[in-house]
DNA sequence: GCAATATACGAACGGTCGTTCAGTTTGTCA
DNA sequence: TGACAAACTGAACGACCGTTCGTATATTGC
């Protein structure tokens, strides 16, 4: 690896890490020059604009993304099992991600870009739609291996699953609740409960009850 | 209504509309006295600083949340109907409210402050947390009503209620999904079924299977 | 209608932003 | 090792940020 790829990626991990706390516009040459210790002007020249420095970022987060939460799912049976893991790993990577200290991006990014038409807000939101997709997908192939039930919508899947770990991050983050991860574990179990095919459901029934309703706190 | 808060209120009006769209570090002085048509230093001084002038966005934005979605649905009767029209009025808030072009100011301000504290934050996480609060209770009340499930946990109901809420605003603004809608009123659907008492399932069983399992596209 | 006060203005401040450019240092490779 | 390219620096740019201040203009209460 020449010097300037390290010192770029040096940068962008950096980056990362201030976005995930400040968010996009949080992310200012200034401030990544004066914590490398390098010159705003030698900073700038890997990248030649905000904009590229913006895209990259997105690209680098969408690798670790699939590094850390669809690579390893993959590795899970395809079906249920690998739903499983898909949401467990997308837990651990809003958790425990020390090169984001401050929680998803993709959250943040998808709050802040949403209204601000441009080219990296659609890179973005292809990348979001293309994750939808590809958990969508998933529960397809989790109803043509019988773990799911045929009349199962796997894009409402997709759509209540993003909802369980939008509230998370929310309960998390802002209103610092320590429920929050046990919440979306709950909401969780119950949708994959009900997704899931009667006899699977019966499979289930250790906790007989639990398993579809809301337990109590 | 003397000339001066006459004053504070178009520009609050200026400013909610602004940051609905671009987000809290989105409304600028400069960009607000421009279209105001008035000067940085005269629309200031209403303030007194960036930070006041963000406070009093803050309790705009409540006191409309509470107008257009609370205060209507005391209207409706204690338990499952007022949650239906807390629904209904929430999505109604986050649709067509015409003052506030850019979507739900409250998801944009989560994601935008809750890694960054201070006042604004501390003001905004307490505000979300009584709203939590105030679903729960609803939802504690149907149980009373004898509507919902004595087992639900009327917390976990506003966590999974918030969820869906988060991912309308997500599919629909980022992803420029036209389904975010109706996949949002269909979560709800099952959630309200699934939180009710069996009985209260029964009666819904027109469309016997549709009420519990997430239908066809 | 006048005096007192509330409201608005214009110019300027120090700071930070992204960006440019000419020049210096450092790394790479024949 | 020497030559060329890659990487980096430092100073400066125009623009905009929030904020201050002295002054002018409306509005209000008597």
């Amino acid at each position: 690896m020449s010097k300037g790829q390290q010192t770029r990626a040096t940068i962008l991990a950096e980056a990362l890490r201030a976005a995930s706390i400040e968010g996009f516009q949080g992310v200012t040459i200034g401030m990544l020059a004066e914590r490398l210790k390098m010159s705003k002007s030698g900073l700038f020249a890997h990248f030649g604009s905000k904009e590229e420095l913006e895209k990259a970022m997105l690209e680098e987060a969408a690798e670790r993304f699939s590094n850390m939460v669809w690579q390893p799912a993959l590795q899970a049976p395809r079906g249920r099992p690998r739903i499983e893991a898909l949401f467990k790993n997308t837990i651990e990577w809003m958790l425990h991600n020390d090169a984001m200290p401050g929680g998803c991006v993709f959250m943040t990014w998808s709050n802040e870009l949403d209204d601000k038409p441009g080219p990296v807000r659609d890179q973005l939101a292809e990348m979001q739609q293309r994750w939808q997709a590809t958990v969508a997908r998933s529960a397809q192939i989790a109803i043509q291996e019988g773990h799911f039930r045929p009349d199962l919508d796997p894009r409402q899947f997709a759509f209540e699953m993003q909802g369980i770990a939008m509230s998370m991050n929310y309960y998390r983050r802002l209103l610092q609740d320590s429920t929050a991860v046990r919440r979306a574990e709950t909401a969780f179990a119950d949708l994959l409960a009900r997704s899931s095919v009667p006899d699977k459901q019966a499979a289930d029934r250790q906790a007989p009850e639990k398993q579809r309703s809301l337990p109590v706190s």
